[in-house]
DNA sequence: TTATTTAAGAGAGCACTGCTCTCGCAATAG
DNA sequence: CTATTGCGAGAGCAGTGCTCTCTTAAATAA
């Protein structure tokens, strides 16, 4: 008879969850930075206090929904680069673009909360570190699938011994293994380009110069592909 | 004598200077979202309604703050390119990015302002658009005399013929004559692109991948300039 | 000069915020 | 059955943006 009636432990998973909840969706009406607990709680229908049983501060609710977009953000960047045949990485790296760009115009607060302005003094917990690198995974593991599968080598190595010392070995080693140097260091120049482009777009700063941003991105991602994907062989 | 003591029309520019300078001193130290009129009020050693009667809202202290940062910017930014020959487009643009991210990193809450999350429901008046604007033409600028001296042709005219209708023509037209349409679409692309490595960098999207951010910086104008200037004959 | 208009600061007050604390009630554990 | 623990309600504190009224002083008009 325990599932009629949830458990404690039950009902408070689903409490976090429906303030969860309601929190995205005046972050989605309002902005993060206006998100208010006591608008929350009234919301619920429940008092401002009680909040706190679940989430000590604001900025841990805060932390708690910043988790929960970079995972979703991650997870429809992942799915829409599998649709695409491994053996096309620039279409890959399109699809993988274009699905977080997507995903960034549908949750634009969302967005601005993961990749805006950081909350002054607020430090990112270390548990957060791993979700948000997802999605930079994501682009990575193409331009490295892509570089196993051609065999080609960089753009000359003395230029890779020019590069010594500008990335962090440790991480990347693991991440982009058998990568050029200098395919490892365009690759992080790709992925703030498309999150640059994307941030310009949704943040208004094309006001007045760009008429067709589908198609100035889809050109952007493509002028970034020509840096990080290997020199295609006789391919089209 | 109306000199020892100022006049009303002067005390009132001298007070609204203090109000941005305090403000300016805040934001420095604690982030432009958690600046209190009631604050700078008390720093100012004056009532907090006082300062309604120079700023009728707090969004207007904002934007008053918002404006004199780009036009700060803007200077320094000209300022460091004019500092290099014409005839070298290449070091310009290295010297305007280089200059962008110097005051970025210090001025980080101002950059934040200007180029992190818009504040929701904030919305930048008109006379705001031209100071955000400098910016962008420092190294537009830098892209249409390069292409002037050169007197060469674009990557192709079928490709510039492709890239009909992406940009807003009336406003680029001025700005950037007689260059081919795809140095334009790239010129923008590099707008983004440092900007948005500077906000990866400054809002620490780069921990743990990037390690010398001078350096990947660097690399980073460097691509951007191969992309956007014309080709050059036979110099180094 | 005198009278009048105008500008500016002081201070109280309203509605809102994040957060703390205490108090009861109900579900769980021993 | 009793003791403990978890949770919601409610009051309260210090802070916020903003409005309003009152008083004083400066600039202007007569």
């Amino acid at each position: 008879m325990s599932e009629v009636r949830p458990t404690r432990a039950e009902a408070r998973l689903l409490q976090i969850e429906r303030i969860k909840s309601t929190s995205r969706r005046l972050i989605a009406e309002k902005g993060a930075p206006g998100l208010s607990l006591r608008e929350v709680a009234r919301e619920m229908g429940v008092v401002s206090s009680a909040l706190y049983r679940y989430f000590p501060t604001r900025d841990d609710l805060l932390t708690a929904l910043i988790v929960d977009a970079y995972n979703d953000l991650g997870d429809f960047a992942e799915r829409a680069t599998s649709r695409v045949p491994r053996d096309d990485p620039r279409r890959q790296l399109q699809a993988a673009a274009s699905a977080i760009r997507k995903w960034a115009k549908s949750n634009p607060h969302e967005y601005a909360l993961l990749y805006g302005s950081p909350v002054p003094g607020y430090e990112a917990p270390p548990f957060t570190v791993e979700p948000a690198a997802r999605v930079a995974l994501v682009l990575s593991s193409i331009v490295t699938d892509a570089w196993r599968h051609a065999n080609a080598e960089g753009r000359g190595d003395d230029e890779g011994e020019a590069l010594r010392g500008v990335l962090e070995r440790r991480t990347l080693d693991g991440v982009m293994p058998g990568v050029p140097e200098t395919a490892r260091v365009l690759s992080l120049m790709m992925w703030s380009q498309i999150f640059g482009a994307i941030s310009f777009e949704l943040f208004g700063h094309y006001k007045g110069t760009v008429r067709n941003a589908n198609r100035f991105f889809a050109i952007v991602v493509d002028e970034t592909a020509n840096l990080v994907l290997p020199p295609d062989r006789g391919g089209a």
